[in-house]
DNA sequence: CGCATATCAGGGCAACTGACATCG
DNA sequence: CCGATGTCAGTTTCCCTGATATGC
């Protein structure tokens, strides 16, 4: 008779079911912080931020985001005027997506709070076991493409 | 001038964002081979195949589940005969959810599907860093409660 | 013409909130 | 009375599909 039930083997080694639970646990720790839709923001702010104004095609392929997620994201962060959103001249089929002083004010207040949750996050490793973790992760990541198909 | 831009490293090394990834991906290739709400049915079917009877309270704290979730689960199980739903007689609050044959079954089933999303998943990783992914994975969740507070 | 881009409308899953009746 | 359980209704986020207009 067992006395605290844990969660069947079959479950707890399959990496598909603890990737879902890393993920709302981290949606969790998140919101306790800010709102929900800062995860995409940040996601875009940190590509423009790191690479430089893309089109939201090149956003979407890069982050794995679906066009339309990507439509609406950068039209939330445009009413906020944390980015500027102009047709190519070169491409008018093209909008070329460029972070504002106010898109890098936000982004580095995000950072802080998404390196904390990064903290609460993995409390119970080593540093050690934490890098062993991320890299393991990278590299599966890096092994499928962001994008369907 | 970088070629092929790759996801900024703010992004890359947060556990949260990779999560999100590896969560979608997952998704992505069971949806593949079945239809998505085989995830929460093959989590329930596991519980009760592996711990037997429970409460629909159990398994919602015990997968980290919601009780409307699991409510939604159990009730598609009980339509396709996969479990059987009685109230407790000892505490008549409760439901006693069982697996039956045809849930065995199913479960047999969905576990080869598992297995199988899991090698392609993993499939850049040798056995040696599956099985540390796995066991860094189980250490960070077992840090961390299943349910919200 | 085919193809890519952006946009709009809508579906589906999962997490969550709030409310309610029942029962211990 | 309080708390737990199951149920119902509804919101939000994200992933996805399909259709459309525009431009290469």
């Amino acid at each position: 008779v067992p006395a605290e039930p844990r969660v069947p083997a079959t479950l707890r080694q399959l990496v598909s079911w603890q990737a879902g639970r890393l993920a709302t646990l981290s949606s969790r720790l998140t919101g306790r912080r800010l709102p929900l839709e800062a995860r995409s923001d940040f996601a875009v702010l940190a590509t423009l931020d790191e690479l430089g104004p893309s089109s939201q095609a090149d956003l979407g392929r890069l982050l794995g985001l679906d066009r339309n997620n990507v439509n609406g994201i950068v039209t939330r962060l445009e009413s906020h005027a944390q980015i500027s959103r102009r047709t190519d001249p070169a491409d008018r089929r093209r909008n070329v997506v460029t972070i504002t002083a106010a898109g890098r004010e936000r982004f580095a207040v995000l950072q802080q709070h998404a390196a904390a949750v990064q903290a609460e996050l993995l409390g119970a490793l080593s540093e050690q076991e934490a890098e062993q973790l991320v890299a393991l992760l990278e590299k599966v990541l890096a092994d499928h493409p962001a994008q369907p198909a």
